[in-house]
DNA sequence: TTGACAACATACTCGATAGTATGTTCAAGT
DNA sequence: ACTTGAACATACTATCGAGTATGTTGTCAA
């Protein structure tokens, strides 16, 4: 009884959550073609061939759904990097580390990360949707513990003397956008294998900490 | 006669270009802050104290008054770096005033160059507003040719040998993204002068070269 | 002085879209 | 078998905003 209902339950979760996820791949592609104010709920809908009842269904509103995918890219982002943060090697390496998987993350997840761009700048300007705060400040903190774990990599590979930087602040900033970058300019060709694309990681991993003012050679 | 009459027209011809520049930023404004279709027609006049029916004597559509923001911006960005393109100095030199230059300008029409931005991602995407071809190619090609400007020094700098890059495409993109950050995350502070922002501007035009591999010193 | 036109403001229309209300299906529990 | 509710689809409403039509004012030329 006990394990046939939570097995039940179980596998509806896990349902709803597919489910969800689909609406949520839907939307961060039409978010990242045409912007969060200019996409219909009923595009979205067309993208993944069903209707608006479906989003609705799972989501109050437009502005939910849209903070729904914010957050799972951030989720994203985390799962790429922490496993990382806890490995004991010079701050250095654990920094290229980080900026390599952060970049094979963004560019795996480019129409999340793009939204989560979009938030982002929301956030800045205070322009949110929806006025639950606690959601908004939930946010806000996500994006700051983020850019903490950089930020703590960066001060340690500079007492190490691997890296200089003037103000961190300017130097964390230029460092993401660098590595963000390909979130804009990147665009996936066909039959690009996953070695290439590591190439384009590497690249960018390599810039971002040449920026830094490290001067060593790249393995 | 013919001179009243010149004058006449001259005075009424900056006229409109007065109450146009004013319309231009109160849009940049509220583009800055919402995007481009979160923006709305009544916003931008209630921000310059004026109506709808003023924006419209002036633009045939919301669209057109985008595009002319956008050229406005890119306008801004070649008057302030072709007068150092000119300049008779060796290549690096010149890559430096041109970054410097540049970043200056994006600071100072913040506004402008956040548009741009939101243009050349609709250029991207295939989602600009108003289909009149020859406006958006020529746009296209006005980005271009300010992007290739910043090409040419850099291939100029390599064969000097003073900054080495893999590919110059991604090199190029990872510059802009640098370059262009003070878009995103410069936020003007009160009683902030000239000099505390030349030092940002400094400073990112330092993590541009450096992420070029540019090891010298800076001035 | 008057006619004409530029430079707006005011008052509307109309289409798009966020959100809602209701209908349908199907699978699981009893 | 039948009841229930989740997971949708369909059909509708209400609002917001782009675009338009028209009214008002001041200025210049004849």
């Amino acid at each position: 009884m006990a394990t046939a209902a939570r097995s039940t339950k179980y596998r509806r979760q896990s349902d709803t959550d597919l489910s969800r996820m689909e609406i949520m791949e839907g939307a961060a592609l039409c978010f990242e073609a045409r912007g969060y104010s200019a996409t219909s709920l009923d595009e979205v809908a067309a993208r993944i061939s069903s209707t608006k009842g479906r989003i609705y269904h799972h989501y109050a509103s437009k502005a939910e759904l849209f903070l729904d995918v914010y957050r799972t890219g951030m989720m994203m982002n985390f799962q790429a990097i922490e496993p990382i943060l806890e490995r004991d090697m010079p701050a250095i390496e654990r920094l290229k580390a980080v900026l390599k998987a952060h970049v094979m993350c963004v560019i795996r997840t480019k129409a999340f990360q793009n939204v989560v761009g979009q938030g982002v700048d929301m956030l800045r300007h205070g322009t949110m949707p929806a006025n639950e705060h606690a959601e908004l400040e939930q946010l806000a903190a996500l994006r700051d513990a983020y850019s903490d774990h950089f930020r703590t990599v960066l001060e340690q590979a500079m007492t190490d003397g691997d890296i200089a930087y003037a103000n961190i602040k300017i130097a964390l900033n230029s460092v993401f956008m660098c590595i963000n970058g390909p979130i804009v300019w990147f665009t996936p060709r066909k039959g690009q294998d996953e070695r290439e694309i590591e190439a384009v990681a590497d690249e960018c991993v390599l810039y971002a900490i040449r920026l830094l003012g490290y001067t060593g050679e790249m393995p």
